[in-house]
DNA sequence: CTGAAAGCGCTTACAG
DNA sequence: CTGAAAGCGCTTACAG
């Protein structure tokens, strides 16, 4: 690799120039740049990324944490890829990179500074991360720290941080009003695991939605999964037990609900006409299982983008932090209702 | 951050035995080590990984290229996110992190160099590709470079060049026996886009297990898609109203069996009664769509772990680059056959 | 076993 | 508009 110093060299100018030349370009004289620019073409120079992080302490690379949890290996994100497209073209417009944060070795595997000190070592700029409702403390620990951070689904606070997320109340409220304008009066529904945010929204914007019109929720009728399949549908053939059973169901993710579609069908069930499903995400399978699932969409390219956008604002640094981004959820009618 | 420099200022020694006790503390006394050690922990020092690079010329970060392509903006991997967990928790046992190469923004679009050019100005160590079958130009160009690069499914050599692939061939030759086993004698398949490779593979092995046993593939009964689900629904509508119509298809990719699924179920023939259906990959949605599609599994764990190694072989620099793997595929029996 | 010194490739006041 | 010089935080021969 050629260095600065090489085209300096070749150029018969100081060093300081050519760096100027690629940092603050209007400040030399258009001969000189274009001469500069040409050499550096001809002999392929690249600057190089770690002499100026060195130099700067910026280093334009920004860390993704996910898949936290060592103790959680099964854990999967239902759009992920959906999500990392969106945030890294978005990012890479900016000349950014992402770095996916492995926890420090030198750490313990239970030490809460586990991705605090790759974040440091690393000199990332800012971190993105996207929530496993696992409650990491060392993803805790990253909102302590003075890095920038925007979290994704995590209710993240702190004097550099901010979230997205999608607006599951509103999602919630979606799904009820749906259910209700069908004629449907006995409504159940399968949670999310509950302490967590998701599923806690989901559920509350549900439930008042009922509420406004006149409908409540027996406790009998709410049962919690895990986001997983296996829950839905393990959920679902216990709320198909009770008597008098529910006409419609609200799976808070879609997995469940494909699991929830199942357990209908094996209880000889049809759906929509003897129990209609709805459910929450819109992953690539909602359209593919029969009936076709009705569900809630979320947003996941602007997920990814606002995420971009909430970390290059912070990066840009003239602002506080950047409020949450809430983005708005979509009904999508297919024959589940 | 405190630097080496304030470490060995308190423990009274020289930058250079700090940095000993981190890269080659055999060398060091027992006392002074362990001095050393004590005071890094206390004030929370974290060598800088920039000037690490700087000064050694390895980065530890290995570069992921994947959705290469801009001009193909809906490209999905079908099992991306078991690819990366794999991947990245087998490096990160190595202390090695993954950097999403986005292409250089120097470059043109188009340029041929513009992940060589982010690969120099990183100073990634090495590279994984995921390959997305588009053939990119930039893609190929990191074959030239002398950079270690494995890539999967792509038949990528050269001095510096390994492939991780799942056998293909084996695998169609795995489908064909299937069927066979099953009486099946009048046999069809959806492909994936032509000249791609694993398209290909998959082919030639299905056919030549067919040829052994005296069947013979009519060119009718062989149709391209793009492996999405859209071009196995149309594929088979095409297979269906051929006459005499097949009794059994083999669609070499998932997605497209869910979409001959589909078309058959639309037509009003029952799968596996009136015509049998098996895939390959064995995503998700296999076990979720009924008849739950048989297929042909890829160890998609195995692939991720497999890069990882052969990666950190050519970074051991011993061995010449290691041999392509070649990971064996399982049939995976469900409703659909 | 340890230290002084040079060097990795850049950026950025400071002068001019 | 440009250059000389110091500095970013490390590693690594070279001496001892």
């Amino acid at each position: 690799m050629s260095s600065i110093r090489e085209v300096a060299r070749r150029c018969g100018v100081s060093v300081a120039t050519v760096s100027r030349v690629f940092n603050m370009p209007e400040v030399v004289s258009q001969q000189t740049r274009q001469l500069v620019l040409d050499m550096a073409a001809e002999i392929g120079y690249l600057p190089n990324e770690s002499a100026r992080t060195l130099a700067t302490k910026k280093s334009n690379m920004v860390g993704l944490v996910w898949d936290t949890d060592h103790r959680r290996p099964g854990w999967r994100h239902p759009f992920l890829q959906d999500i990392l497209v969106a945030l890294k073209s978005a990012l890479s417009a900016h000349g950014l990179h992402l770095l996916m944060l492995a926890p420090d070795q030198n750490a313990g595997p239970d030490s809460r500074q586990r991705f605090l000190r790759a974040v440091h070592r690393h000199n990332v700029d800012g971190v993105v991360i996207i929530d496993n409702g696992s409650r990491d403390p060392a993803v805790l620990a990253l909102a302590d720290a003075e890095v920038p951070c925007v979290a994704l689904d995590l209710r993240f606070t702190g004097p550099t941080c901010t979230y997205i997320t999608s607006d599951n109340a509103g999602g919630g409220r979606q799904a009820a009003q749906h259910l209700i304008e069908l004629g449907h009066r006995h409504i159940a529904t399968i949670t999310g695991p509950m302490p967590t945010w998701p599923a806690v929204q989901r559920l509350d914007g549900f439930r008042s939605a009922l509420v406004s019109s006149g409908i409540t929720l027996a406790d009998d009728d709410v049962v919690a999964g895990d986001w997983y399949l296996d829950s839905g549908y393990t959920a679902m053939k216990q709320l198909i037990s009770r008597a008098p059973r529910a006409t419609a169901v609200f799976a808070a993710g879609d997995e469940m609900a494909v699991g929830a579609l199942r357990a209908a069908h094996e209880a000889g069930l049809r759906v929509p006409d003897d129990i209609a499903i709805i459910g929450f995400d819109d992953i690539e399978v909602a359209a593919l299982v029969p009936p076709g699932l009705t569900t809630i969409a979320q947003d996941k390219t602007g997920i990814g983008t606002a995420a971009a956008e909430a970390i290059m604002t912070m990066l840009q640094g003239t602002a506080a932090q950047p409020e949450p981004t809430i983005l708005p959820t979509d009904l999508i009618v297919r024959g589940s209702t």
